[in-house]
DNA sequence: CACAATGGTTTCAATTCGCAACTCAATGGG
DNA sequence: CCCATTGAGTTGCGAATTGAAACCATTGTG
């Protein structure tokens, strides 16, 4: 079973037919993103996330346990030794342009500039351009030329 | 002044030198990007705010000041009437790129398939097609074809 | 075996949240 | 002018969530 029944948070959603809310109600605390985002930078143990993150080690079990129980991690069994680790599932690691485009946004606008900052690079070592949103007609897309069609 | 001395959150930052962490001390709580969401779709008002995302009226009076006070959001007169009204900054338009995400992430993973959401539609009516990050000469990027370079 | 490290759980105090009630303008009728 | 209403919060308070630190059970290691 690859993606079935994904359990929601606490009875239901905050907004149950706003995919924005729902993924906020998966993600949207303050820790579960820093959390992916370590993972995405290779992290897999409790000490490890714990250390990079400096949550409090009971939240960062609780979180771990959510986003496990969310489908976004998965526990398996370490390469070597019998201990276990915390691995990015696909959905887990489809949040890659989420944590990307919050990424750059604080770097456009959560640093004085000159302001020293961590760097995203692709496998050639060049800076990761930016994410610009386009419709199909490749029109730069914002919030004048959009909108949402809440469903019937 | 556009933009200087954004004021950090509690003392300092979460983890100073990642934008993503910066971000996620700004908007990385429970509503601040469901506020964000709603003022992309117009709303102004502090009632229209309550009303669509359901949050306390102490909780979203709090959210208000913080967003404006880290230059989000800001407060100018209503065009009719002497009652003010909260509009997104430059800074807080930005984040389009990022409710986008979320919401393509939602729409992928949080919802069982032929589950009825809402869509988000270009000036045409045509959806509006998925992000997919690519480095300067077209790959699609993800986890496995980027590293963060630490600053020094 | 003694000792440290890993991966948690427990305890308890401090915050934060959510809800309902209340205040305080500013309109809006009648 | 008087009263009802609406918008925009604030206040009080109990409930839920956090955070810090201590504790505990398994490995792993010299």
């Amino acid at each position: 079973m690859s993606r079935t029944a994904m359990s929601a948070p606490t009875p239901g959603w905050t907004d149950p037919e706003c995919p924005v809310a729902r993924t906020l109600d998966l993600v949207g605390d303050r820790w579960s993103l820093l959390v992916i985002r370590d993972a995405m930078d290779g992290v897999r143990s409790f000490t490890e996330f714990q250390r990079r993150t400096g949550i409090a080690r009971n939240i960062l079990a609780d979180r771990l346990r959510k986003l496990t129980a969310h489908g976004l991690l998965a526990q398996c069994a370490a390469p070597s030794g019998r201990r276990r680790e915390y691995v990015l599932t696909d959905s887990g690691r489809d949040l890659f342009a989420v944590i990307l485009t919050l990424r750059q946004w604080g770097q456009r606008h959560a640093f004085a500039p000159g302001e020293a900052h961590s760097v995203l690079l692709d496998e050639h070592g060049a800076p990761v351009p930016e994410i610009a949103p386009t419709s199909a007609d490749g029109t730069l897309l914002g919030t004048g030329n959009t909108h949402v069609r809440k469903v019937r």
